[in-house]
RNA sequence: CGGGCCGGAGUAUGCCGGUAGUACAUCUGCUUUGGGAGCAGACAGACCGAGUUCAAUUCUCGGCGGCCCGACCA
């Protein structure tokens, strides 16, 4: 792409009160925009970025079985008020609304209820399961403090799967299954080492969930990390002392660490199963509760976490596997000059092997240039300038270490 | 939801009960081009409402909005 056709704009300085280091770069960088307090819009940088996430979790999902599909956002209370939760006392983040003619409304925060519903029409026998069905899907939670950028937002998209399975034990099977391809997700996305499978408090579902805690001083939560066994538990849950047992985790190893939640693993059970009346006939035509359970990643929340984790004085830095451009070609010269026919040139040789590449084609400072690279963050920078003409080599800088080496084209394009 | 701070050109800020100043950005022109260039000129601003006052951007109250701390996070 190239940088003149691009509408969004580096900026110098960070709005006032934005103070989180996610939003503060991200806005300066034009990766998003601030609607109001915890609403914010994805740009061109941002979507792709954003884009990238969603694919790499969506392949990982693909891997253990996943079917993708979208639900609505709008709800339909009486699908809720089987389960009990729309009652605001129960769920205290409902944004509701109204029909025309009065009847009342909700917008989803989560989708237990309306899939458990829905698959009442597609299992019947156990040999419909198991299903692991997910969506990445618009939720909305009335935080009554949104927070930190865009961690913690109103309006969010969320990888939300859920599986349905016979019975207990093939549900803890595929419970681990999807821990694997969590584990894989966050590594692939370059948090994996500060990324820990933590111990957390089940709700009513199960005695104890899992969260995927990365450790970062920018965090919600205080986990403590036993290191050697890669394992954590939450705060919520340090002085349970039946969690030690179960986990295998001593007290006295632990460290303690702010952290990210950046994602969640539960067993539900059969209570949405049986709220739902969402059941199969076993072999023996018994009529049996469906065995679910809900996994959640909130792909703008990784990003935030990606960028407190790896940015740095001079901006973002992105993994290769989630930057929104492989390569950033920065043309030293003026629009027409020798030199920028051969970034031009340069530019269409990359399109054409399918890199990734934004070219900015711009007329501005060489300082300025430079400094707006380095706050995209975009993994590789090419520089076209004199020596493009006067040896036809090329610059290359690693954005993530600042090293530096000359090419010729042909090294570039292989 | 409790507490605190804040609200002015696109962005960031200084001063001020009496003509809203500056920097950056933007536009025009000339020069400049390997780390946010220079000169000249131009465009552009007080969240809303009430009160006090001869006079309110400034003081007081209320609303709305923003940020932070805490609580909450099914």
């Amino acid at each position: 792409m190239r940088q003149s056709r691009l509408f969004t704009k580096a900026r110098r300085e960070a709005p006032t009160g934005e103070v989180a280091k996610n939003a503060q770069l991200l806005v300066r960088a034009g990766y998003i925009h601030k609607e109001m307090a915890g609403v914010y819009d994805f740009l061109p940088l941002g979507l792709r970025t954003l884009h990238k996430i969603i694919g790499i979790i969506r392949e990982e999902m693909n891997a253990i079985g996943g079917e993708e599909v979208l639900l609505t956002t709008l709800q339909n209370p009486e699908i809720w008020k089987k389960s009990g939760r729309w009652d605001d006392t129960v769920v205290d983040v409902w944004f509701k609304t109204y029909l025309k003619n009065g009847g009342e409304l909700g917008l989803g925060n989560t989708h237990e209820e309306p899939l458990a519903a829905l698959m009442t029409e597609h299992i019947s026998s156990y040999k419909d399961l198991p299903r692991y069905i997910y969506q990445f899907q618009n939720k909305f939670r009335n935080e009554t403090r949104a927070k930190s950028g865009i961690m913690r937002t109103r309006e969010f998209i969320m990888k939300d799967l859920y599986s349905f399975s016979k019975d207990a034990d093939s549900h803890k099977e595929y419970y681990e299954k999807v821990a694997i391809a969590y584990e894989n997700i966050f590594k692939r996305v370059g948090i994996g080492d500060k990324t820990y499978r933590t111990f957390a408090s089940g709700g009513s579902f199960s005695k104890y969930s899992h969260e995927y805690q990365t450790v970062c001083d920018a965090g919600e939560d205080t986990i403590y990390i036993d290191v050697s066994k890669k394992l954590a538990l939450n705060k919520e849950v340090y002085d349970d002392s039946e969690v030690y047992a179960t986990s295998g985790i001593t007290k006295e190893n632990l460290k303690e660490e702010k952290a990210i939640e950046v994602g969640n693993i539960f067993t539900l059970g059969t209570k949405f199963s049986d709220a739902l009346g969402l059941s199969y006939k076993n072999a023996e035509g018994k009529a049996t509760s469906v065995y679910m359970g809900s996994y959640g990643i909130g792909p703008a929340r990784l990003m935030g976490t990606i960028v407190e984790l790896l940015s740095d004085e001079k901006g973002l830095v992105w993994p290769e596997s989630v930057a929104p451009f492989s390569i950033h070609l920065v043309s030293l010269g003026k629009s027409g000059d020798d030199i920028s026919k051969i970034a031009d040139a340069l530019y269409e040789d990359f399109v054409k092997t399918g890199v990734e590449v934004l070219y900015d084609d711009r007329d501005m400072s060489v300082g300025q240039k430079f400094t707006e690279s380095d706050l995209l963050g975009i993994p590789k920078r090419i520089v076209v300038g004199r020596d493009a003409i006067a040896t036809g080599t090329f610059e290359v800088c690693e954005r993530a270490n600042g090293e530096v080496v000359k090419k010729l084209r042909t090294e570039l394009l292989a």
